[in-house]
RNA sequence: GUCCCCAUCGUCUAGAGGCCCAGGACACCGCCCUUUCACGGCGGCGACACGGGUUCGAAUCCCGUUGGGGACGCCA
């Protein structure tokens, strides 16, 4: 698909919280749309919440986007040319606008209290009707309004919503009509002098030259309002790009309590940046040729609007799962021997020296599916094992013992370099004498050195915990 | 309540009128590899929400129903 010039995005999250994984999409979406057209993705701090945002969840958020990947080229710390990038910074402008609008009409001064606007929201709600602004400052005279300020009475601005049509073209819902009523005359200006979202989100889309807005789907109507800016001041829109929804299991809008919907969840659950990236992609994005596990260059390659379904996605655990498996999988060993240090048991830490947890994790790189599997799978290779009641009914049957004890005798007479052959050699022998093999074989062993019948490479895992402890516990299985 | 959006296997999706009695991926099941386990390979199960049109022909276009979601704030 042919580039577009000029391409300016941004992602424009509230820090009021940590970043969600619908947010995180979000953001993919918006950068690789940029990288692939060569264009700018800005960060935007939308902290016209005076109340609810934070210093602290803007830095968080800003962690997280690095850890995704995700870099801007423009923004609070970047800088750029259309700065400042926290709207709490950009009041004169909002101001500057909304005095241009006040004067052409478009705009005026409401001083309803907020304790009436809600009494008439609850009366329009009990009665069945749209809870919308009624009108009642609407048509104040100048004296009135010369009145009202002089008793102090805090002040507003509101939008004057005329009549008709909103018409726009969604780059992926198609042709949108908006009828104008569907909102009523909306506050742009807050009583603190404070822009409302709507207003602020609207005039720096224009300020900043945004030429794409990729956003989720529950700013859709959203889009209205924002439009009768760009109309009211006489510029052109950007592209609209409402992207659909990420639910959780129980098709409701994902939230906290489901668990790891947060990208600091998912990092502290195990997960590497690249495949929650990758599987991020994949709600609500298809590659052209149905590739699914692929490198950063190839999303950017291939990422292309048309792409982007219609339909919410449901966030699924056990894709996440697999795909991260599939990145573990291709990690180098000294990557991944890094990334998982945190996660490994102290008396592993304590027991073995560099050079042999080397090996644990080389052992365990094919069945992790996440950093933190690694503490329930690595318990294996501890001095004392668990035995699970499944195992123990195994080992008490008459043939394990006497693998066991043919594997006893081996143990206390071998004399060699105890490595992973070796132990093989024993194993075979073994099954020689008894006239054993397969599960019949391998399971009592397996079972009396790890507790387990499930479990990685047994001769690996052998060679790992050494001669003394194996015979140590094969002898402890035969009680 | 009003308005808006959406609707293909359990889940993510391919599909832009004949290539589709619907393809891929996860999950699940089976087989193979391995004298064990895991990885991997192969195969199976499994969907066009329903009802009307339009058309020689519809998963694809239109209408309705149902279901799901979102929005109606001096939150974003």
């Amino acid at each position: 698909m042919a580039k577009i010039r000029n391409v300016r995005v941004r992602f424009a999250p509230s820090p009021t919280g940590y970043l969600h994984v619908g947010g995180a999409r979000t953001a993919i979406f918006n950068w690789l749309f940029a990288r692939h057209h060569g264009g700018t993705f800005i960060l935007r701090i939308e902290d016209t919440d005076a109340e609810r945002s934070t210093l602290e969840s803007e830095r968080s958020l800003m962690e997280d986007m690095r850890w995704l990947g995700l870099d801007w080229d423009e923004g609070p710390d970047a800088g750029g040319p259309h700065g400042p990038y926290r709207q709490s910074e950009r009041h004169a402008i909002y101001r500057e606008v909304t005095d241009q609008l006040v004067a052409k009409g478009v705009a005026y001064s409401c001083f309803c209290t907020e304790n009436e606007l809600e009494l008439k929201r609850e009366v329009a709600i009990a009665e069945s009707r749209a809870p919308q602004y009624d009108g009642t400052c609407r048509n104040l005279t100048p004296a009135q309004i010369a009145q009202k300020r002089a008793a102090g009475t805090p002040e507003a601005i509101r939008f004057r919503v005329g009549d008709g049509m909103v018409r726009f073209h969604d780059q992926i819902r198609g042709d949108m009509e908006l009828a104008h009523e569907m909102v009523g005359d909306w506050v742009i200006l807050r009583s603190s002098g404070l822009p409302t979202y709507n207003f602020a989100a609207a005039v720096d889309d224009l300020r900043m030259e945004i030429s794409h807005v990729i956003r989720g789907e529950e700013h859709l109507p959203n889009t209205l309002r924002q439009i009768m800016v760009y109309d009211a001041v006489g510029a052109k829109h950007p592209v609209f790009v409402h992207v659909p929804l990420i639910l959780a299991e129980d098709r409701s809008k994902l939230s906290k309590r489901h668990g790891a919907s947060s990208v600091g969840d998912l990092r502290d659950s195990g997960y590497l940046p690249d495949a929650a990236f990758n599987y991020l992609l994949l709600l609500g994005w298809s590659h052209p040729g149905a590739k699914e596990v692929m490198p950063r260059d190839e999303m950017i390659k291939s990422f292309t609007l048309d792409r982007i379904g219609k339909a919410a996605a449901i966030f699924d655990r056990k894709k996440l799962q697999w795909m991260n498996g599939q990145y573990i999988r291709k990690l180098p060993l000294d990557t991944l021997c890094a990334l998982v240090e945190r996660h490994m048991p102290d008396e592993l830490r304590l027991r073995y020296d560099d050079a042999t947890r080397r090996e644990i994790v080389a052992i365990l790189q094919d069945s992790l599916d996440t950093l933190a599997d690694l503490p329930h799978r690595a318990h294996i290779f501890e001095a004392n094992v668990n035995i699970d009641n499944e195992t123990r009914e195994l080992l008490a049957a008459e043939s394990a013992r006497r693998v066991l004890a043919g594997m006893v005798t081996r143990l206390r007479a071998f004399s060699g370099d105890f490595t992973p052959e070796a132990f093989k050699e024993m194993i075979l022998a073994t099954g020689q004498e008894t006239g054993l093999k397969g599960k019949d074989l391998y399971f009592p062993i397996r079972g009396a050195m790890t507790g387990s019948v499930h479990g990685p490479d047994l001769t690996r895992v052998a060679a790992v915990k050494g001669q003394a402890t194996v015979l140590r516990l094969l002898e402890e299985g035969m009680q």
